[in-house]
Parts: C-alpha cells; sequence; structure tokens
DNA sequence: TGTACATCAGTGAACGCGCGTTCACTGATGTAC
DNA sequence: TGTACATCAGTGAACGCGCGTTCACTGATGTAC
C-alpha cells in the first residue's frame, strides 16, 4: 500500500498528538508505547519508523508541544489580548481541569527534570523563548529586572496551577485560582515597586 | 531472630526515609521495590511486613515528609527566624541542587496529582496546615485574603524552585531563583496593595 | 502493453527485562509445662 | 532444668504482566525494460 504524499508525515504528528496528550494528563513513566500506538490507530511495530526511542519521542513531543504554547501567546496578543488575557487564561477553572490539553510545562516540568540534559536543554530554550514574549508586559527598571520577573509570573502561574490541580476541594482550588491570578496580575504593574 | 523492642519501627521508619529520598530524587513511577528494600538493607519480600502496598508507601511517605517539612518550619520561627528566612531557604541554591533532600511538594506534586484521590486528599491536608504556618507573615487585609495569598507565596516558591531545576544553565537558575525571592518577598510587605 | 522488481508504511509476534506481589521457609528468641 | 512449641522479622525464589525494542514479513503502488 502506497500512500499520498504527506502520509508519514500526518501518522508521525497524529503520533506526537496522542503522546502529547497522555503524557500530561498521565505523566511520561506512565505511557506504554504499544497503548500509544493503539491511541493513534496503528500498531507497536510501526514506531520505530517514526521515532528513534520512546526518549527520542518525548523530545521532540516537548518541542512541539511547546511550540504550540508560545504559538498560542502570540496569537492572543496579535487578537487585541494583553497580558492579564493570558494570565486569567492559564489560571482558569477549565485549564486546572484539563491538565491533557494544558500547559505541558505545568504538567511535566519536574519529570523532565529528572530526564537528561538533553532533553531539559529543549525545554529550557522554548522556556526562554516564552519568557521574551512575556517580560514586554511584566513591570521592571530595565530589560533584565522585567525577564526576571517574567520567570517569577511563569513561576507563579505553574506553581498556582499545580496547587489546584492537587487539591480535592473544588472551592479551594478556585480561591488558589484567584489568589495566583491576583499575585501575578501585580507583577505586570508598571507602578510596582519590585 | 528476636529483635530488641522497636526494631520493626526503627526499619520501617528506615524504608520510609529511603523512599522519600528515592520518590523526590527519581520520582514514585521510577523507583521499583526490590532496589528500594536493597538500599533499606533489606530484601524485596520483607517490604509487605510493613506496607500494604506501593501506594501505600506512597501515602505514608507524604504523610511523614510533609509533617517533616511544617516542622521544620515551625523550628524556623521557633529559633527566631522570620518569613524571609524560610523564603530564602526554600528559594535557595542548595535546595534547588538536592532534590532528593528538599521539599516533597515541589519535587512530587504533578505526580500526586495523578495518583487516586485519598492520596491526593492527604497531600492538601499536610499543605494546608502549611499555609496556616505562614498565612500570619503575608500581608492581606483579613484572614481569607492572607490565606489566599499564602498560597500565591507557596506557589511562587515551588514554580520558581521547579524552573531553576529544569534549567542547564546555573547562571540562568541563580537570576530565577533571586526573582523568586523578590515577587515572594513582595507578598509578605504589609504595605502592599494586592 | 505486460512483466519483474524496488519501495516503504505498517503488521504483529517475539526478545529479555524489571515490575509489584505472593508465599513457603528460616532461625533466633520467648513461653508453657 | 529441660523440652516442645509459638512468635515473628526477614529471606529469596517464583508468579504473571507490561515494558521498550527488534525484525521478518505484508501488500499496494511505483518504476524499468
Amino acid at each position: 500500500m502506497r500512500y499520498e504524499q504527506g502520509h508519514k508525515d500526518a501518522t508521525r504528528q497524529r503520533i506526537l498528538d496522542e503522546a502529547s496528550r497522555r503524557f500530561k494528563g498521565e505523566g511520561v513513566a506512565a505511557v506504554g508505547l504499544a497503548g500509544l500506538m493503539q491511541g493513534a490507530g496503528l500498531t507497536n511495530g510501526a514506531f520505530y519508523a517514526h521515532f528513534k526511542s520512546k526518549q527520542d519521542l518525548v523530545d521532540h513531543v516537548l518541542a512541539d508541544a511547546l511550540d504550540r504554547r508560545n504559538k498560542a501567546v502570540v496569537q492572543i496578543f496579535e487578537g487585541g489580548g494583553n497580558i492579564e488575557a493570558v494570565i486569567r487564561g492559564y489560571l482558569s477553572p477549565r485549564h486546572c481541569a484539563n491538565a491533557e490539553q494544558g500547559c505541558v510545562t505545568a504538567a511535566l516540568i519536574s519529570e523532565v527534570s529528572r530526564h537528561p540534559k538533553s532533553t531539559r536543554a529543549i525545554h529550557t530554550q522554548k522556556i526562554e523563548s516564552f519568557i521574551e514574549l512575556i517580560a514586554p508586559h511584566v513591570a521592571g527598571k530595565n530589560a533584565n529586572d522585567r525577564r526576571q520577573a517574567a520567570y517569577s509570573l511563569f513561576g507563579i502561574l505553574i506553581g498556582s496551577l499545580q496547587l489546584a490541580r492537587v487539591g480535592t476541594d473544588p472551592a479551594l482550588s478556585k480561591q488558589i485560582l484567584e489568589g495566583g491570578i491576583s499575585a501575578a496580575l501585580h507583577l505586570t504593574r508598571k507602578t510596582n515597586d519590585i
């Protein structure tokens, strides 16, 4: 069976999407390749026609998912949204409840930090791009200050989201998200004295 | 071989300590029971004389480790330290480099959020105790505001620590930690307008 | 135009391995008589 | 005092299972002559 042009690329993207969903929802270690390939409508053996190893897949999933997240932020800004829209979207109950379709950093950062240095480097580089995107929208005396504050802002976002997710009381989770929004917004105000 | 009184409790604690170290350093899923028991100076079969299952061990490790962390904070306060000492200790290069001996929440929160509800409830409850400890030291108009801000403070702590840990550039990690300290301290100032 | 061969995405069985868990057993000490 | 039995923390082999990975094979289509 010969396939139309672009067929293999499409299959590869299907595996990447399925892996992204599962990794974020269940954790990288908990996802087996056989089940993953079944989810993508293929059998286990086909995996190695697309990726060198599971680690290779992880690397590509991270790069792909982080690029998408960064592009989504760009689109918010281009669509007239400000940093507040980004923050409110990130710390929304919707994002809190849908780790599968949400931010890859919040879902996988601690697991990634135990992966090989090459994998961590990919993650670090894409986070840098994200920081560059939001740094102009946070408060600070100079570019370096704003970059540092942008990291703090991102820290509040992922930390608050994780705290809201681990909780078993929805009312408490909502409070955590709202507190995170307040603290995050504060970092964006030009009048603050940090 | 009969053992002196308290022997079994000591063994159990040894398993808990070894598990706490390994879980935080490698992740729960990556730690096998056989290797864990070997690390505790025992053979694999002895495990089930102490815990019902791996999940049961995870629950006890979480409760034990979180209690210890909360007690450590109490000791800082009792020893004359203030909230700034807690923040600076938490976001220190030392803590960043030693996940094995560090905060269990920063190391395992995203993995725990995928565990059974009973496990998450244990974690949530101990975090509540931690929040109660630090809430009096953060800024806010009333008790509820302070509690919410305390969660944001904890969010900054775990988020910044994780961002600093995943990075591959030590200089960048140091900047992230310092930015986190600034943002965290800001939440403790009585004059801020959040 | 017809035939032989090359291409290649995907199949599915098999590999060795380590996982969580079970269980018959060990052996030093305590207790009963 | 001596002997038989109970206790119990720990041993280590074995269980079925799913893991990541390999590989001979399939079969539809393209190309060469």
